[in-house]
RNA sequence: UGGGGCGUCGUCAAGCGGUAAGACACAGGAUUUUGAUUCCUGCAUUCGGAGGUUCGAAUCCUCCCGCCCCAGCCA
């Protein structure tokens, strides 16, 4: 963990919010310290998006030895949910960020922000409307055309006052009234077009219950929330820049403790996958996935059930950087991020996803001629023999494991071919191929069912080559995964693939999940794994050789039924070269 | 057609007036008991376009083009 750190340390990119902050500190700004904040509704559930936001937060409070709160903004009772708030910080812990010992709401300013509220109005800078929903649109203009001023905008402070308190009090009804900033009806930017700052929500609060029936809008909470924590800089994305003069306008209006700076950068989309809160609840609310936590859904619940590491997402984040473009990064930049943290960490193993039986012809002999083999032993009916196995090729220090092998045998079925092309290095008739740190086999005949499926190979072993190695030097192109009937528990695999088939699901259609992929779940059932993993600690990542790491899953599995999602592939030259 | 942003390799992304980093992808080659890993090598005479300023421009100026966001009592 500590070289992880320090190798993330050294990884970091610059980037132009770390260069504002820079030259902030340098001026001598804040008194050169940095506060952030990740402020997210409690509303749904965190995706690789916010980890994008995550990271550039927390990471850069870590940077510049400052600090990152966990605001939850939960200001509006209709669409928020405690169990969003548990699966959020259960999110960012995972992710492995610290937000020291209190976590923020927004609810907890109410009182503040309510008293902010009355600030403006007694500076005559808000005002108690009472147009309705559908005679504010029209009162606001459009885009190129001004609005006009509320009949409600020259009410008398006092009478503001009244109503705001009575609006509290809970004496009106849901929309009756509202409270307004008083800024410019004719602004070219629609958002200071006297803006909405309080509604009334007879609505019970996850948080505040039955306290409040008038609830403040985001543009109104956010900035004074984050005046009130001492927040140097606000980062958030794209679509806020249009808000910042509000943001500056309420700062100035109010007697804030603060004036936070707001920064804007670009949201993270991936291709082959949609990323919004909207989307990602179809998908499950129309069962095309199953749950928020499915492993093939951008989650963050998701792609943890799915296997990947929090040192992988972080490393992601880190490498596609943080600009203003919108752009749409390549899903194969993240499983190259996940595939060189779990190439480090996961140790190797064997399994076959689709069994071959292949029986050695010639082991029963080796019953008399090595008995005295002190690894040999003999069981009732089977001969079997141990062997070592390395737990990583490269990290000696991650030990070595033994496994059986024995007369009946599983391979791959798709590494027997019977008429295989010269560029096959696999089995076929005829040909020899070496058992990973088992024997050199040669296939010798193959057995079909009636309809011409190959069913069983009977092979011969080469008792000289005992762990992989030929003395004669006999070199041979192949080198199989496999597993032995008595070394090999059963087990269902599921393989996972990406979520849509177009690289940008909603281009050319109205309804994206026309481009769902029917095959980004395939459930393999009669798969067998080494016993080994017969009590795999479900997220743990594995490498199943030439195969690509998997992990158990959280959900299904256990020690009875063991159920592996496959979290990404080994990279697949042969597969592509195949194809051609 | 109002306002706010953005345009550098297939995809991300540095660059901040001194002559185009890096990563992924891709293509070759080496090593390999995972067709994995690792290791070499190659991969933008050019920065949306056109003018201009300058000894010198992706960087400064002008115009043009393209894309994104904004008319919730959502965040």
């Amino acid at each position: 963990m500590e070289d992880d750190n320090i190798k993330e340390e050294n990884n970091r990119k610059n980037n132009f919010i770390k260069s504002i902050i820079n030259e902030d500190i340098q001026k001598g700004k804040n008194s050169g310290k940095v506060i952030t904040r990740f402020p997210p509704e409690p509303n749904g559930f965190l995706h690789i998006g916010h980890a994008k936001s995550i990271c550039l937060n927390f990471g850069v409070a870590q940077e510049f030895k400052g600090k990152c709160n966990l605001r939850f903004d939960d200001t509006n009772p209709a669409k928020e949910d405690q169990k969003y708030i548990d699966s959020i910080i259960s999110d960012v812990k995972w992710l492995g960020f610290d937000w020291g010992e209190k976590i923020y709401y927004a609810s907890d300013y109410f009182e503040n922000l309510y008293d902010f509220a009355l600030e403006l109005i007694k500076k005559d800078k808000a005002y108690v409307c009472s147009l309705t929903g559908e005679e504010m649109r029209q009162y606001r203009g459009t885009l190129t055309e001004p609005g006009k001023e509320s009949p409600d905008r020259n009410r008398s402070i006092d009478e503001n006052l009244d109503l705001f308190e009575r609006m509290r009090n809970g004496e009106f009804t849901d929309g009756a009234y509202v409270l307004r900033a008083k800024i410019d009806m004719a602004s070219p930017n629609i958002n200071m077009r006297d803006p909405v700052i309080y509604r009334i929500k007879k609505m019970s609060h996850p948080r505040t219950k039955d306290k409040w029936c008038i609830y403040p809008m985001y543009d109104f909470t956010h900035g004074l929330s984050d005046s009130l924590e001492g927040i140097t800089h606000s980062l958030c994305t794209l679509e806020f820049q249009d808000h910042r003069p509000l943001y500056d306008w309420l700062l100035d209006e109010v007697t804030a403790p603060c004036h936070p700076q707001q920064i804007e950068f670009a949201r993270m989309n991936l291709n082959y996958t949609v990323m919004s809160k909207r989307k990602l609840q179809k998908l499950v609310e129309n069962n095309h996935v199953d749950g928020w936590d499915d492993p093939r859904l951008p989650t963050i619940a998701g792609i943890r059930r799915r296997g990947y590491t929090p040192e992988a997402m972080r490393n992601f984040c880190n490498i596609i950087g943080v600009s203003k473009k919108e752009s749409r990064i390549d899903v194969g930049m993240l499983e190259n991020c996940l595939r060189d943290d779990l190439n480090e960490r996961a140790p190797r193993v064997m399994a076959v996803l689709k069994p071959l039986k292949v029986t050695i012809e010639n082991w029963q002999e080796q019953e008399n001629s090595n008995s005295s083999d002190k690894n040999s032993v003999k069981e009732e009916k089977s001969f079997i023999e141990e062997l070592d196995a390395q737990n990583h090729p490269q990290k000696p220090e991650m030990g070595t494991r033994k496994i059986i092998f024995s007369k009946t045998l599983f391979i791959e079925q798709d590494d027997f071919m019977e008429n295989a092309p010269k560029k096959f290095f696999r089995l076929a008739p005829g040909r020899e191929v070496r058992l990973r740190y088992g024997y050199f086999i040669t296939c010798k005949h193959v057995i079909k069912d009636k309809d011409g499926n190959v069913v069983e190979l009977i092979c011969t072993y080469d008792p000289a080559t005992r762990g992989g190695d030929s003395p004669d030097g006999r070199k041979v192109k192949g080198t199989l995964h496999w597993v032995s009937s008595e070394g090999s528990v059963p087990a269902t695999v599921n393989l996972y693939d990406r979520l849509f088939m177009a690289e940008d699901p909603e281009a050319e259609t109205d309804d994206f999940t026309k481009n769902l992929n029917p095959e980004s779940l395939v459930r393999l059932e009669g798969c067998r794994v080494e016993k080994y993993l017969a009590d795999a600690a479900p997220e743990k990542a594995y490498q199943f050789e030439r195969l690509g790491y998997f992990c158990a899953d959280s959900r299904e599995s256990s020690k009875e039924h063991l159920v592996f999602n496959r979290t990404v592939t080994l990279r697949d030259t042969w597969a592509k070269v195949s194809q051609q």
